[in-house]
RNA sequence: GCCGGGGUAGCCGAGCGGCCAAAGGCGGCAGACUCAAGAUCUGCUCUCGCAGGAGUACCCAGGUUCAAAUCCUGGCCCCGGCACCA
């Protein structure tokens, strides 16, 4: 087919409204929704896989007699409309490239450089492409997230589960531009300039009292360890600064002083020579000892407090830079704690584990000794032995009993940090695990935030009812499933607004904060089923009121005064009509951020009745790289994307959809492959062909082959259908694409022509082609229904009879075949080949034999005594005795492998008779007779018939070569 | 370390107790078609074979079973997520 025949049927699908959806209580429904991309840019082929499966999945449904809803929007919340409006006016290239290639004049980009309608405008772009690429999408349901009926939506959202005790409030770090204002890190922050995959880390800070009454302040990973601190390192030369705090006096570096001034107030005092410091003591916490300040260069000033305590036993760049000292230093130091961590015998180290605490001395010596770290100097194996020996401490470790009880180390840990707080310390400092700069310059910050919203998630009763939702739902793949309970457990209090540029709906709360976008894409499906009546102007925004949500979603009230009280009652069926919500779809992406959130709104809104019921999660369409697809992969030159526009005028819609589907399972990634989908395309003209050629006249074949036929084609779609019900496309696909031509092959192979059963089977196969290749049933269908493909009923299988004769006989045919086969090859190796073939069918006594072998019990194989015994309870064998016992005694022995056949339903002899043709061409023989075992007068040069078993002819080729 | 997944023929990848020497694809070989190439179609593609046979195979080592790629135990390795990491 054509590609630009593609264009044709989806002006059809359009004119005919197909994918409208209709509230029909006739009809089951099936509403899914595909989690709806972001505006950062334009579509690629990446993005293709949800929405082909989702498409697909409705077509079935809706082709299944189901009414459907398939709506779709643009997440337009947060920064990608913001960066890309920024691109338009930087007039970026890739941006310019795009905007070109979707034809928008020149004139107009200006516009675009408006956030929102940067975002407007590239979802409209989006539908578009849904279009050409034959989704159907309901279009009177589309909605963006800041359109103000949306805000109105989430306002409302916010109120309920603010009403429900889902909000809460408290202190916030947050990362922050001190110039710029809030910012988000992370990797796809185009804010930044630099460090985007920074983390939070949390030091605790230590207090080490002077004796003239100020603090030195360590900051550590490892609070627990503080028992085993045998000095303090600080940098050689660089100042300390004093951070006061309250009524106290810290000193700390300078960078780190202005970053507990963010965190924890006080201000910055004066500088203080660093070298007034070295050889005076501190006193160490939760202990009556002092230990020596001592300079050494494995302090980073701006790390951390610019203090460390050393703790040499378990850090082994404490222990080697205590090895490093000169002896006049050395001396000063108390001897080193053997160690304050132990591994309690019920948790057996693993081989690598032991190799790293080989030897003696203290662990972090052992561990520097293991990973060859023996100077400052090997900071790539310091890094090594620390990382090791850290994890296994903090997985396998206890505290020693003389230092604190037996605690694990995490817990002794947690309770060090209380104690400091309790204690009127500071407690924690926050900082990047490396430096952040943003977009301007600037380094980005962490500035506390006293009175930040969360989402309560941490919540025990909010997480009991998620849970229940997870288990109630049906979650494919599976794997996901078992997945889903520990990531409920692991979720957290998170926060759902913030300050700064970006788009959204704002806190109702607080209208000068906006609620963050994942918060703002959790309950959107419910919304999906008003905004029809939005976009219709039967409903004005401004009567999107709270009364109207409790009463459309909830039932409760008594609704907006405003709004007639049919309309509200027609929009509350609506509702209740499509949900609960079949199925959402969406990316590997998704499991840890939007399915959760997703799943803990509806637990928190709505009754049990009206929970989501099943989720589908599908892997990535990669580059050949093996990454996921981004901007940087898109391109024309070999080798990258193609850009979806030309991927479709390249391949056409339907080459793209089946290779997503048929490619990969859903939860598999795959890499992108134009080869692979120029064959994709290959196998449709195939397909397309074969279809052609089945609807012309012609004179069919016998009434046998065609109940064959009829038989596949029944247990094809019933296979089908199934798998399409369990959501497999990918095995629906195979049947459809690759199955149903072999059969239809097989069946022409077997003499079969074209003719009234393969024209039925023919328009059947149509319409299994339409849920994913669209195009191609409706060209193919042409004229064929009184209905566009895309609206006739899926194929049942109960239209095509079953026939179990029909399918042994053929099952019976290619096991001879396969016989066969495996004779002719070593002979054909050899260049050999034949005149003649001759048959024998076996004897029917030996139906009954094979039945008594059958009998033995499992795994006790029958002796040829028993069968005897047998044998001699029947008069009519008696002749047959002789040959009965060498056929037990050949067989018997042979059961394991090769245990008896079904017994053939049909006359073997006649349906070989029948097949003479086929087996001549099929074999290149002159010809093929067929041979009774037990007749005396058959021919029989090599004593071959004894061999035939029921199901199972035994065959022989005479002749000299010919193949 | 924890949670989840996984290791299948040259490669990708289905299968997840007997119908499995293992779907489908790629690659390779041969043939048909073609002036030729490409595309397409057909057959073959673990080893041996003296005719339907035998041997060896689904990471390794054990085990359960009449029967294991499939179930169990232990090991090794890989991937994802999290946690962790001055």
């Amino acid at each position: 087919m054509e590609t630009s025949r593609e264009g044709h049927w989806q002006t059809r699908w359009a004119s005919e409204r197909i994918a409208e959806a209709h509230l029909d209580r006739s009809r089951e429904k099936f509403y899914a929704v595909v989690a709806y991309p972001g505006p950062s840019g334009f579509l690629h082929i990446g993005h293709l896989r949800g929405l082909t499966l989702a498409d697909s999945l409705h077509r079935y449904y809706r082709m299944a007699g189901r009414s459907v809803f398939f709506p779709t929007g643009t997440h337009a919340s947060g920064l990608p409309a913001v960066v890309f409006a920024r691109k338009v006016q930087e007039r970026e290239p890739t941006v310019v490239a795009g905007l070109k290639e979707l034809g928008v004049a020149e004139e107009t980009w200006g516009e675009l450089e408006e956030p929102e309608a940067a975002a407007r405008f590239l979802g409209r772009s989006y539908l578009e492409l849904y279009r050409r690429l034959g989704i159907l999408i309901d279009e009177s349901a589309y909605v963006t997230t800041v359109d103000p009926d949306y805000r109105a939506f989430i306002q409302w959202q916010f109120h309920r589960l603010h009403d429900g005790g889902h909000l809460v409030q408290a202190p916030y770090y947050a990362s922050v531009c001190p110039v710029c204002g809030p910012i988000s890190v992370d990797p796809s922050e185009t804010d930044l300039s630099l460090g985007g995959n920074a983390e939070i880390v949390e030091y605790t800070a230590v207090p080490f009292p002077l004796e003239d009454g100020r603090t030195l302040l360590a900051a550590t990973l490892r609070p627990e360890t503080v028992y085993g601190v045998t000095n303090l390192w600080v940098h050689p030369t660089e100042p300390l600064s004093v951070w006061h705090h309250g009524d106290r006096l810290y000193l700390v570096s300078r960078s780190a002083a202005h970053r507990l001034v963010e965190q924890h107030g006080g201000r910055v005092g004066a500088e203080e020579p660093i070298a007034s410091l070295f050889g005076r003591r501190a006193s160490v916490p939760f202990g009556d000892r002092e230990v020596p300040i001592l300079p050494s260069p494995i302090v980073q000033p701006t790390i951390g407090t610019g203090v460390v305590m050393s703790v040499p036993a378990h850090a082994p760049a404490d222990w080697v830079a205590l090895q490093a000292l000169s002896a006049e230093e050395r001396s000063k130091v108390p001897p080193v704690v053997p160690e304050i961590i132990f591994f309690p015998p019920d948790q057996p180290l693993s081989e690598s584990e032991r190799a790293l605490l080989a030897g003696d001395g203290p662990p972090a010596a052992r561990a520097a000794r293991a990973t060859g770290a023996h100077s400052l100097a090997d900071t790539a194996a310091l890094e090594a032995a620390t990382e090791r020996l850290y994890r296994l401490e903090l997985a396998k470790g206890r505290m020693l009993p003389v230092v604190v009880s037996t605690l694990p180390v995490p817990e002794a840990r947690e309770r060090m940090v209380t104690s400091f707080g309790a204690a009127g310390e500071v407690g924690v400092l926050r900082e990047f695990s490396e430096p952040v700069i943003c977009r301007q310059g600037h380094e980005v910050i962490i500035r506390r935030v006293p009175d930040q919203w969360f989402l309560h998630y941490g919540d025990a009763a909010w997480k009991t009812t998620t849970h229940e939702l997870a288990r109630s739902l049906r979650i494919v793949p599976t794997e996901y499933g078992r997945e889903l309970p520990s990531v409920i457990d692991w979720y957290d209090d998170r926060p759902c607004i913030r300050r700064g540029r970006w788009l959204g709906t704002p806190f109702p709360l607080d209208p000068a904060w906006m609620i963050e976008p994942i918060a703002d894409s959790t309950f959107y499906p419910a919304y999906y089923v008003v905004r029809p009546f939005v976009a219709s102007g039967r409903l004005h925004v401004s009567q999107l009121t709270d009364p109207f949500f409790d009463y459309v979603f909830l039932g409760r009230g008594a609704g907006e005064p405003s709004v007639s009280r049919s309309l509200s009652e027609e929009i509350r069926a609506a509702f209740q009509y499509w949900y609960p919500l079949d199925l959402n779809i969406g990316g590997k992406e998704h499991k840890r951020v939007h399915f959760p959130v997703f799943l803990f709104t509806h637990a928190a809104l709505l009754p049990r009745e009206l929970w989501p019921k099943g989720l589908l999660v599908h892997w990535w369409l990669v580059a050949t790289s093996g990454e996921k697809i981004s901007k940087r992969h898109i391109g024309t030159k070999g080798g990258a994307i193609p850009p979806l526009q030309e991927a479709l005028t390249n391949w056409g819609a339907d080459a793209l959809r089946l290779f997503q589907t048929i490619s990969a399972s859903p939860e598999q990634d795959f890499e992108w492959d134009p080869a692979l989908v120029d064959q994709t395309r290959e196998r449709l003209t195939t397909v397309e062909r074969m279809v052609r050629e089945a609807f012309q006249d012609g004179g069919g074949a016998s009434p046998e082959l065609d109940a064959w036929l009829e038989d596949a084609a029944h247990q094809l779609i019933a296979h089908a259908r199934s798998s399409f019900e369990s959501l497999d496309l990918r095995a629906a696909a195979q049947a459809v694409y690759i199955t149903f031509p072999t059969t239809i092959r097989r069946y022409q192979t077997r003499g079969g022509s074209p003719g009234p059963t393969l024209q039925r089977i023919a328009d059947a196969w149509v319409r299994l082609l339409s849920p994913i290749t669209p195009h191609l049933a409706e060209e193919l269908g042409d004229g064929r229904f009184s209905t566009l493909v895309a609206a006739a009923p899926f194929p049942s299988p109960e239209a095509f009879a079953e026939s179990l004769p029909a399918r042994h006989r053929e099952e019976y045919l290619e096991r001879l075949e396969e016989d066969l086969l495996s004779v002719i090859k070593p002979a054909r190796d050899r260049g050999e080949g034949s005149e003649e073939l001759l048959l024998y069918v076996a004897a029917p006594w030996k139906t009954e034999v094979e039945q008594w072998l059958e009998a033995a019990p499992p795994g006790q194989a029958p002796t040829v005594a028993e069968i005897m015994q047998r044998a001699g309870k029947h008069p009519e064998l008696a002749s047959a005795r002789g040959e009965i016992a060498e056929y037990a005694a050949r067989r018997i022995p042979k059961l394991r492998n090769d245990p008896p056949l079904p017994t053939p339903t049909f006359d073997e002899a006649a349906f070989l008779r029948a097949s003479e043709g086929y087996l001549v061409r099929r074999f290149h023989v002159g010809r093929v007779a067929v041979y009774l075992e037990q007749a005396a007068s058959e021919v029989d040069p090599m004593r071959r018939r004894q061999r035939a078993r029921p199901g199972r002819p035994a065959f022989y080729f005479v002749g000299p070569p010919r193949r």
